[in-house]
DNA sequence: TGTTCTGTAATAAAAATAGTTACAGTATGA
DNA sequence: TCATACTGTAACTATTTTTATTACAGAACA
């Protein structure tokens, strides 16, 4: 990953636990959050895809959990979110002429496919429910 | 992290292992990464100044390593390698009048600390020479 | 003493990310 | 039924981050 996906959708979905079921727009959540509404459109849009979310349009409409905030795992949460590599090259073409440069790409994601694997055990340990209870 | 900093770093290395304590230079490292020379130097500056690479300037000078790569972990090259969050926010300026948004950034970097842990520990499985030895 | 490197700074170009504007479609309720 | 307030999405712009380029002082070598 990268970017601020994953620290935006889980601010979305703590605002939606800590107000229990009660709708809220995308103006609003842009508002805590400091950003654009619709960059969290986006976003609400990716957690709709994969069912974190549902969302009612129209006048009065709004966003809520689609789940129980003890079935959202943080894992779970960061494979929706993710959208690049964690550890990982904007630009990677290395020259296939060099023994090195013709293998490294595929040695170098075996390695951080490990080491996301490792990240997203430790996330997974944690659900939105315990996350939105150590706020105060 | 992010960028491309820790698969050029793991790049270099590697080829400094292959070549068996010869000196490579920039061009030739740059060669094989397919990026530019001086964007080599800097992340050699970096490794230098971790300890992990040692220079020599003028004619006929460039880097080798400075320690045996069976001593290089590669979660001591994550390390020497970070200039930022793993996972984290470019801006990330949340609405201190929100609950929510006043707490949100120490939360996450906490999960987001123990995340990074874990993925550490995955990396600091290996060494340089473990990486190095899977190219055929 | 000319050549070929490193180290580093300053700048430019390219790519990625976030913000803005715009608008069709949907639900609400006066 | 019509004004209002939302979502969903696209197109475009601005900003930020990343990478490349140019330049040059200083070091080592032959």
């Amino acid at each position: 990953m990268n970017s601020s996906h994953f620290s935006i959708s889980l601010h979305i979905l703590t605002l939606l636990d800590q107000v229990k079921g009660q709708l809220l727009n995308s103006e609003y959540i842009a508002g805590s959050i400091n950003c654009n509404p619709v960059l969290v459109r986006k976003e609400l849009a990716n957690l709709h895809k994969h069912g974190f979310v549902q969302s009612k349009e129209g006048k009065g409409g709004g966003s809520t959990l689609a789940k129980s905030p003890a079935d959202i795992n943080l894992g779970d949460v960061y494979w929706a979110v993710k959208q690049k590599k964690l550890l990982g090259e904007s630009k990677n073409e290395p020259n296939p002429n060099c023994p090195v440069g013709r293998q490294i790409t595929q040695h170098l994601n075996d390695l951080y496919d490990e080491a996301e694997t490792a990240l997203v055990k430790s996330l997974s340990a944690k659900t939105l429910k315990d996350f939105s209870a150590s706020f105060k």
